[in-house]
DNA sequence: CATAAGGGTTCCAGTAACAGGAAGGTCAAG
DNA sequence: CTTGACCTTCCTGTTACTGGAACCCTTATG
């Protein structure tokens, strides 16, 4: 299978793929002719990492839980360990939107919006509340 | 006043303020030995931009509210549809990562989190659910 | 057989918003 | 005069790719 439909079958685009290989993600062989050769498992793999990216975890992360992927004696606590301290990060992110999104809709509730020059939005930003 | 002094009253690094002149959002004049001269207007902006960019707002973003900062003659309007913008901006993120969360925590759920290698998570990600 | 379309390949540059660090100039104090 | 705290510019690295150029491979068609 070439690169086209491995990035068909996987969602990832052809790009991806090659930077994936790139970092030593995968290390897909290559054929007589210098394509790169696909098969099941790689897509697989392929699958898997768009979906951890999807979640929101680092290519780094990624590389920890593809190594725990593919390792037949690994303890399901190692995993759990790192999708735990992924959980706290986003919920980490959500409160600090939530914040923004208080302080923003506020300031947007105090202005107008019209013609006058007058904006509270500036002056919040501005710091003269 | 020197970069350290408008650093200190604004809040950002003197890299930042380096860089935020370096792509022409403010444009401080210099002393005679080459030192950047900072004035109570310039810091004013500094702490505008460090507000601004606390709540999420791209330079680009920054660079616009600004100039309408700056323009005595501006509508409220202008700046309002911008906040607006941004606030969407905001609400998607916070929904996308709320639906990452749901994912994730599911997962975690359902997994024992011991040695045995199985590993309902990496099953998930798999997406052999 | 020539060629054109639609794959594939590598490599280089750019993105956002800075941070780190090197090499060197400046200034005030002791 | 030297020390140390500032300041300067310039170069590199970060994250996770995307876009584009230049070029090779394969297959179908006139």
């Amino acid at each position: 299978m070439n690169i086209g439909e491995a990035s068909a079958q996987s969602g990832l685009s052809a790009k991806t793929i090659r930077y994936y290989e790139d970092i030593s993600l995968i290390t897909p062989p290559r054929d007589a002719n210098g394509y790169r050769a696909f098969h099941a498992q790689d897509v697989h793999k392929l699958i898997f990492l768009n979906r951890a990216r999807t979640l929101g975890f680092s290519i780094e992360e990624c590389r920890d839980l593809l190594a725990l992927y593919e390792d037949q004696n690994r303890a399901s606590s190692d995993v759990k360990h790192i999708a735990q301290t992924h959980l706290q990060q986003i919920e980490g992110k959500i409160t600090q939107l939530q914040d923004m999104h208080a302080t923003l809709s506020h300031l947007i509730k105090e202005c107008a919006g019209d013609n006058r020059p007058n904006c509270p939005i500036l002056k919040g930003l501005s710091g003269n509340k």
